[in-house]
RNA sequence: GGGCGGUUAGCUCAGUUGGUAGAGCAUCUCAUUGACGUUGAGAGGGUCACAGGUUCGAAUCCUGUAUCGCCCACCA
């Protein structure tokens, strides 16, 4: 027996050469593996960690889980390929360097211009890169690491550039004057899901525009008013039939209005005077109302700073500063009739906490409701040549079960939020990411790569929306545009595991880039993970210092007590709270399974695999396989939770306290029969625990099962079930 | 405003199709040079949020209530 088994289990000595091992075997590769090319297919893409930063635990956990379910279906003798990557996520990763570059250099982005910063931001991103790759690798992560891909590497950006090229082609990709999100503090605009709705108070005033306008008006947003172009009222509203279609001339704040009153039915007669003051250019549902009455939209009073363009006393006023202005006005002037306190949800940049601006821009957009004939498809519900909308699409895929999502919960919400899905808005003023392929020369407008022929050509400045590219991960990290090997054979992939964080964001677009551009779902089955909490239930956050780093929990416990830690205890889609005393009691697990390693050893050298076991061995046998099919049925169907707790269970409290105990008064007997039996039973019992325990704990398995069956391939590739013999 | 969840032992959570409530940690008692003290044997501890209903039988299914939480949202 080798002299390592006489101490404690140490994982710092263990693991990182046993991944080592691992990575230079190839096996992580299923090209590589035995039997390669009759096996079926089992992929995964690792949802590609941002490059902004470190690991933290949700990585860590997202990483344990994903490679548990890989490594299983490994066993299970299928070419399991899980593809690495990383996420050049342009807004956060930016971000994250202007600020930099401000603290460090008192500079901002303009000082720098364009292209040193995205040289900057490159360099950064690099180097985080670097680190979390490193940080993957000591989870255990059992990643194909030869076809590693970021997102603005050659081969994506060629597939970002065909993605958008072809749904331009088609029509599914449109410039346009709409309203946007802008984030005045950020200087971008941002997509809806980039928004947090944040709960304040504030002052809903009734007011005239003048002294002899026969409807009040109530709004919180004073100053847009001098914006205005009509008042909107309900049309069964009795109160005001009579003023429908007529017009009224005013100055309002020094400001000259000619305000139409209009009937439709998106007022709502109860709420204020239920009179709605429309002012297209700064409000979404004013900027439709004024679509449908064919009323004036370029009357824009804000510009991007949140700074009045009006002219008369609010002009260069903020907008906060403005709105107070014009209240004062109206006291002036004996037009303010209430003033009233109510709650209210102001819209919010999530990465910068400016406030929404909503402005008319001219932005790239990707239609969602926009009628298209779908080539090729293999969902079922939609067929090839069908006109059909990207809505259609991302509905169907869920509802014909092309995609599964086991968790009736998330699927309710996955199709909730199609429901209410707006066109997506894909471009982005900054510089970091991909920009977008379209030239314009005067009028002339060309989607393509390079520059057209001529001169006199100026690129379109923005770039696309990080989910843009991240929605083509499933296949562009296969190869596509290019008909590949790969993407035959491993797309769709199998299993997608993000947290319900994203399941608009990133789930559902990969679900229509996917079902637009290859006419097939993006992964098999979903299932929505939920968020590493800490011990009290808070989500980790810079603000609260309560991040914990998964690194210095490896080091402390080791990967497979981290992993354990992680994945018993909680199923997956709930959230999970993270206790450091959980993690320490599966250390004591993996030495647990050291010290049963180490007295089967010793008790059974030079064991013979070919004898018969007793009738009393052979009952223990089979209540091991009987509990290794359950546990591959819980592995099977995503119970990592289960598979794991009943094989700790099984190895502790019954292999260890039970039958090893009661072995020690069998070895100690006379009977031979009895003796030789019980040793190829422990041997086998033995073997077989780690192979069920492999998925959650690669390393410490791994490590006796070299000691336990030398001359045997690595765990890692064993088949499931196993055949039970000794070697 | 719309949608979706949670509520089970002191704590963290399991409980797959309805069949006498489980684990880990914590607590208490006992054991001891035994593969392992990163140990072993045992104990206590729960009206499964509440109220109705379906059923021979409900933590599990249905209805309602309370409470905590999450997601979505263009009520000015």
């Amino acid at each position: 027996m080798d002299e390592k088994f006489l101490k404690p289990y140490d994982p710092g000595a263990t693991e990182v050469r046993v991944y080592n091992e691992w990575e230079k075997s190839g096996y992580f590769n299923p090209d590589t593996l035995p039997d390669a090319d009759v096996k079926e297919s089992f992929t995964v893409v690792l949802p590609p960690p941002n490059v902004t930063g470190v690991l933290h635990l949700g990585h860590a956990y997202e990483d344990s889980l994903q490679d548990s379910i890989i490594r299983f279906n490994r066993m299970r003798g299928k070419a399991a390929l899980w593809i690495p990557g990383t996420d050049s996520a342009a807004i956060a990763t930016q971000a994250r360097v202007e600020k930099n570059i401000q603290k460090e250099e008192g500079k901002s982005r303009h000082d720098l211009g364009r292209e040193e910063l995205v040289r900057r931001v490159g360099e950064f991103a690099k180097e985080s890169e670097e680190t979390i790759l490193s940080q993957v690798r000591r989870m255990g992560a059992s990643l194909d690491w030869s076809r590693y891909a970021y997102t603005l590497d050659d081969t994506r950006n060629k597939a970002v550039f065909t993605a958008f090229k072809r749904m331009y082609d088609a029509g599914l990709i449109y410039r346009g004057n709409r309203i946007v999100n802008w984030d005045p503090k950020g200087q971008t605009t941002i997509s809806d899901d980039e928004i947090v709705h944040e709960e304040r108070t504030a002052t809903l005033y009734t007011f005239k525009y003048s002294k002899d306008f026969p409807i009040p008006v109530a709004t919180t947003r004073l100053e847009t008013k001098v914006g205005d172009v009509a008042v909107a009222v309900h049309p069964d509203d009795a109160r005001y039939k009579e003023f429908v279609g007529k017009t009224y001339d005013v100055v309002f704040c020094d400001v000259p209005l000619s305000i139409r009153i209009v009937a439709d039915t998106e007022v709502d007669p109860e709420f204020g005077t239920g009179a709605l003051g429309v002012t297209p250019a700064h409000s979404q549902i004013d900027w439709d109302i004024a679509t449908r009455h064919d009323l004036p939209k370029d009357r824009i009073v804000i510009n991007e700073y949140a700074k009045m363009t009006a002219q008369g006393r609010v002009s260069g006023l903020k907008v906060g500063d403005a709105r107070e202005a014009v209240a004062q006005w109206l006291r002036e002037e004996g037009l303010l009739l209430a003033e009233e306190s109510i709650s209210q949800n102001v819209s919010t940049a999530e990465r910068t906490g400016g406030i929404i601006e909503p402005l008319p821009k001219l932005q790239w957009f990707v239609g969602v409701d926009t009628p298209f004939v779908i080539p090729y498809s293999e969902i079922p519900g939609i067929k090839s040549g069908d006109t059909v909308t990207l809505k259609e699409v991302m509905r169907a895929a869920v509802e014909s079960g092309a995609v599964s999502m086991p968790q009736e919960n998330f699927k309710k919400i996955y199709q909730h939020w199609i429901t209410n899905l707006h066109d997506w808005c894909i471009s982005r003023q900054i510089w970091f990411g991909h920009r977008i392929p379209v030239w314009y020369r005067g009028t002339e407008v060309v989607c393509q790569e390079e520059a057209p022929e001529g001169d006199g050509w100026t690129q379109d400045c923005d770039v696309l929306d990080t989910w843009f590219s991240s929605s083509l991960w499933t296949f562009s990290t296969l190869g596509w545009p290019e008909q590949t090997e790969d993407l035959k054979k491993f797309h769709p992939t199998s299993f997608m595991s993000p947290a319900y964080e994203i399941l608009p964001l990133w789930v559902s677009r990969m679900i229509l880039m996917s079902g637009f551009h290859l006419g097939q779902a993006p992964f098999k089955t979903v299932m929505i993970h939920g968020l590493v909490r800490d011990a009290k239930g808070r989500k980790f956050s810079k603000s609260l210092g309560n991040g914990i780093d998964p690194i210095e929990m490896i080091d402390k416990y080791g990967a497979d007590a981290l992993r354990m830690g992680l994945l018993a205890g909680a199923a997956v889609g709930s959230d999970i709270r993270f206790d450091e005393s959980k993690v320490k009691g599966y250390k004591n697990f993996a030495n647990k399974l050291w010290n049963i390693a180490r007295y089967v050893l010793t008790e059974t050298e030079g064991v013979d695999s070919t004898t018969p076991l007793t009738k009393a061995d052979t009952a223990l046998r089979s209540e091991l396989n009987a509990i290794l099919e359950d546990v591959a049925g819980d592995y099977e169907n995503y119970r990592i939770h289960l598979a794991a707790e009943k094989m700790y269970h099984y190895a502790w409290h019954r292999l260890a306290d039970e039958i090893i105990e009661d072995s020690k008064t069998v070895l100690a007997g006379e009977d031979i029969e009895a003796t030789t039996s019980r040793k190829a039973l422990l041997h086998g019992l033995l073997a077989d625990v780690l192979l069920g325990l492999h998925p959650c704990m690669p390393f410490v398995t791994e490590e006796i099962w070299g000691s336990l069956k030398p001359n045997a391939p690595f765990l890692m590739i064993s088949q499931w079930p196993p055949s039970s013999s000794v070697e």
